[in-house]
DNA sequence: ATCGATTGGGTAATCGATTACCCGGTTTTC
DNA sequence: GAAAACCGGGTAATCGATTACCCAATCGAT
């Protein structure tokens, strides 16, 4: 425990200097010492303290992400991707959850903070709740938003157009003749969830179709299916539902189904995100497209431009969704208004 | 950027030694000190640099995490589990993933070590090929294994008693009547996999009931629907099947139904670990529970107790699991045989 | 042969927080 | 009243790796 570059060093007959030189390669050595530094580290099983190199470079090699919950696939599925990007950059990711409290993300952005990572992604948990941890952070440390977002636009973000993914999930089921619409989503305590909600009315209003009063709980498959009871106990059911996400979507045709109801025949659903097992449910789901490894993609580069403190405006990436539709909503052919 | 204790000693006119004192309180200082620090420190927006404690105390008050992969359900519960359970204890936790591989599992225990964690829980995802990296970690830090465990018994390890576990649900199966059984699960690579299938085939063995082919795949819902393909296309189903968790579950009661097979009227099936959305599927799902709190708690404690390269022979804490039957499978009321 | 450039190696400063050690003053004790 | 104990504060060593700076030796060019 604890063997030193002054240990390597002293085994292989140089000084401190010679050690870290042959290791780093940052200047050359005579193969002499090469070769002795080499058999001393291996023989000692010598491995850099990262917490020196931090401490003395001011830089970690690391940086930390933060979502709101790992039990949330979309989640996951965004932090995989993230870490493929980052696999050979030499940096690694801190992972932390922030448990959908504004409270705990505010902390876990402090203790990252204060282990100085190099940079930070994060999809902050709370619209309004989050903004003074999400600012203070991204003055002090390069910062982007990833799917989620805070008001004011004071930082970078990268994530998916959602106002433009709803209103091909709307226009999408209203042109497969849905006459009465409505939504199921969460509190509007997130941008996704108020974009989503807002684009959907929209959508509907434009097109003239009747909007049943939407249903706003969290973004769970409890949720999904409690709201698909909801709907069953008001004896009116709407045309299609587009739903916030693939989990509410789930939740919502498995309890629709289990009260009789035909999905796509009777209502038709759509969800959002296309996580992996939306192919896999029953019936396949019909849904948004949000391209993950994209997004991360774009995350990790956007983050390696910024600054901490930049003056700059803030830059808005916004992706293009794309709808793919699968069995629970009625496939466009025209003319099948009706 | 960069506020040290010496600009907040400064700005307070004390010694560098007094603020440190007025902060961690571990030393007396009078009121007007700890007052002027105080004040200093809210004026400059002072945060304590965590690098150079942990350089300076040997110590980082982090301990690391490594679990297969955040996609399966099972182990983000794990993981939030830990999470809470460590919540207060003023650590903090440092997630990677290995995403099923020796290789990356390898070098993320390099990078943990590297940063000085000081403890890490893993759940190694090769029963073979991560020995030598897990043992390696263990010799240098305090290491517990969860859920999964390397051959050799070199590590502490906490989990269920997974021969128990598919005992409960063959004997439950058989006593519901079921005559033929099989099993879906996975490749032998896992402790978990090995040993789920093994207690499955000496439960089943001693029974006396026909043991159809085992299906071995992944631990995920694609491999379940796949097996269940494959059952469909034998032509020949067993009463019952077994899986080795209960995304596999899910997956194969999927492809049953979809292949016009009732469960649990023709097949019965019961899954593992209890995750979250068992009770969400349709039919809500009998699994065998993994008491996922009692884990992460046992395992924080063991690794709290636990030192270094310790001699001691390596303890084992095998927690005992409850199965739950739901209706995937026929409940047992005496004598229904047949 | 000599001067400047180059090369490779060593010494010690540096990063920021903690704390061993020292010191002067006050209080307690016999 | 003197010695001992105590108290609060300051200076500088420490953790481990990197590297600025210095130095001696060698090489090439004139």
């Amino acid at each position: 425990m604890g063997v030193t570059i002054h240990d390597v060093a002293r085994a292989a007959g140089v000084s401190v200097a010679s050690a870290s030189r042959a290791l780093s390669g940052r200047r050359r050595v005579t193969p002499e010492v090469a070769e002795r530094v080499a058999r001393a580290v291996a023989e000692l099983g010598y491995q850099p303290n990262a917490i020196a190199k931090a401490l003395r470079d001011q830089t970690t090699g690391t940086i930390g992400m933060v979502v709101p919950g790992i039990g949330n696939p979309f989640f996951t599925t965004i932090v995989e991707a993230v870490e493929r990007e980052l696999q050979n950059s030499g940096t690694d990711l801190l992972l932390c959850a922030s448990q959908y409290s504004p409270q705990v993300e505010a902390r876990r952005l402090e203790t990252l903070l204060a282990r100085r990572v190099d940079g930070l992604i994060i999809s902050p948990c709370d619209i309004e709740a989050s903004v003074p941890a999400v600012l203070d952070a991204a003055r002090r440390v390069p910062l982007v938003q990833v799917d989620r977002y805070i008001e004011g636009g004071g930082a970078d973000w990268v994530g998916v157009d959602d106002e433009a993914g709803v209103t091909l999930a709307a226009e999408h089921v209203i042109a497969g003749g849905a006459r009465s619409v409505s939504f199921a989503g969460s509190r509007l305590v997130s941008s996704s969830a108020r974009l989503r909600l807002s684009g959907f009315e929209r959508t509907a209003a434009r097109a003239g179709v009747e909007v049943l009063p939407a249903l706003l709980g969290e973004f769970t498959l409890e949720w999904g299916v409690e709201a698909g009871r909801r709907l069953l106990d008001t004896g009116r059911l709407p045309d299609a539902v587009v739903c916030a996400n693939d989990e509410i979507a789930v939740g919502l045709v498995r309890s629709l189904r289990l009260g009789g109801v035909r999905v796509p025949e009777d209502v038709a659903v759509v969800g959002f995100d296309d996580v992996g097992h939306a192919t896999m449910c029953d019936p396949p789901l019909s849904t948004v497209r949000q391209p993950v490894e994209e997004m991360a993609a774009e995350a990790v580069r956007l983050l390696g431009q910024v600054k901490a403190g930049d003056p700059r405006p803030a830059q808005r990436i916004a992706i293009a969704p794309r709808l793919v539709v699968r069995q629970t909503s009625r496939p466009v052919t025209a003319g099948v208004a009706e």
